[in-house]
DNA sequence: GTTCCACTTGAACGTTGTTCAAGTCGGGTC
DNA sequence: GACCCGACTTGAACAACGTTCAAGTGGAAC
């Protein structure tokens, strides 16, 4: 064995870091040699291809998600937990949820969280298939929401990578503004925006997270 | 005016086309050029980059959504149909949705189409911020569904490129069934798939969308 | 007919993922 | 201890990509 051996785990977790630092399309192989004190090739022994490296890392962070207990909690606290959980963890590695789009991304760590999702649905009651579509339900829209969260965090990347970023920022902003002025809604939040929109795009996953969980439950056989 | 004159719109539609039939990552200035029949460098005299292309071709697929009108449909009906027919934008246009979570996509196709949302939550008798709530909780799910249709095309495209297509497809999904096996309810799943689960992921979201759509309505104040 | 400028072109640059022949080096065999 | 094999690394190189730029081209205005 040579003195500085290179493993698929201290690969995939450079990766993880350089994922988190600088985004999905800040990752290359170059960057995660140096990082790895080795040349950029030598990752190729390893992993195959780039592809194949992100769709490792992807499955290595869904192990981070937690997993709550129905029996302890009740069906419905669990599911809450784990779509909170959830979404933490994609709100920590927004590049997985772009990756989703573009890879398929299926391993130990997702079949995982799958297994322990069914298992929370079935706990509530539904049975069969409607223990999946439930779970898919959720699941599906903790993505949606984190696609939104990265697409904001991947525009901040690309400003302050630019040199001029707040001019920029501030063009973005008018052309905002000046668009949504053309449509009456929109307009009216624009011009007098009430204190209660402060909080953000946060408080919208709580809202529509629990508006879903109440139409599961009601809506379950 | 020189005889071959390239128009914005003209870029922009046959990158919508390109992008419809390569995908997002199959789009390039050259194969654009060639189908503009120009040089790709002339593109960059109407469009400034290839990322405000994207951003200029995905504002312009917002408008192929429909916007049904709650006053002669109701509240839920209108909101129901705008989710299918958003869903169905998404799904003819799956880089649209790659897209969404790379750069930050807003102009006149999805103001209006937020806009219009915003109408038919507030006929449904949300108030404030709440219609803006709704709005985005069924949007997110719209969302992620669409970014789970995204991701099948890619891998079949990807499939499709590759020479020996067949032989990797059946290696991914033993793949896949090898990795179920070690969960008791996804094994149980793989073991005997029942004719339930024959429609696919389609009806999950008819069920999510239903589930949402409830819960917003017994949660409104 | 001359000038001008909107628009196009081809060559070129830097960066990316990936391949490949050539190397290095530790551990087992005689 | 000499040998060698195979696991692992390296640097050079390739093709494809987005983008820039100086050099054109050709229709319209005077």
């Amino acid at each position: 064995m040579a003195r500085d051996q290179l493993t698929r785990d201290q690969i995939v977790k450079a990766a993880i870091e350089l994922l988190d630092a600088e985004g999905l399309e800040g990752l290359n192989m170059r960057d995660l040699g140096r990082r790895l004190r080795s040349a950029a090739t030598a990752v190729y022994w390893h992993v195959g291809s780039k592809d194949a490296l992100i769709a490792l890392a992807a499955d290595e962070a869904w192990h981070e998600a937690e997993l709550p207990d129905p029996a302890e909690l009740g069906w419905r606290e669990a599911a809450y937990r784990m779509a909170v959980s959830l979404h933490a963890m994609f709100t920590r590695h927004p590049w997985l949820v772009q990756a989703f789009g573009a890879y398929p991304i299926y391993g130990p760590g997702k079949a995982r969280h799958d297994d322990h999702a069914l298992g929370v649905y079935e706990a509530g009651g539904f049975v069969g298939i409607e223990a999946d579509q439930a779970a898919a339900a959720v699941f599906t829209f903790v993505l949606g929401n984190a696609l939104g969260v990265a697409a904001q965090q991947a525009f901040n990347r690309k400003l302050a990578r630019d040199a001029n970023a707040e001019e920029l920022a501030r063009a973005h902003q008018a052309d905002a503004v000046a668009v949504a002025v053309g449509f009456p809604r929109l307009r009216a939040r624009v011009e007098s925006p009430s204190a209660e929109y402060a909080a953000g795009p946060e408080g919208g996953f709580e809202f529509g997270l629990r508006a879903m969980l109440h139409g599961l439950e009601s809506g379950r056989h």
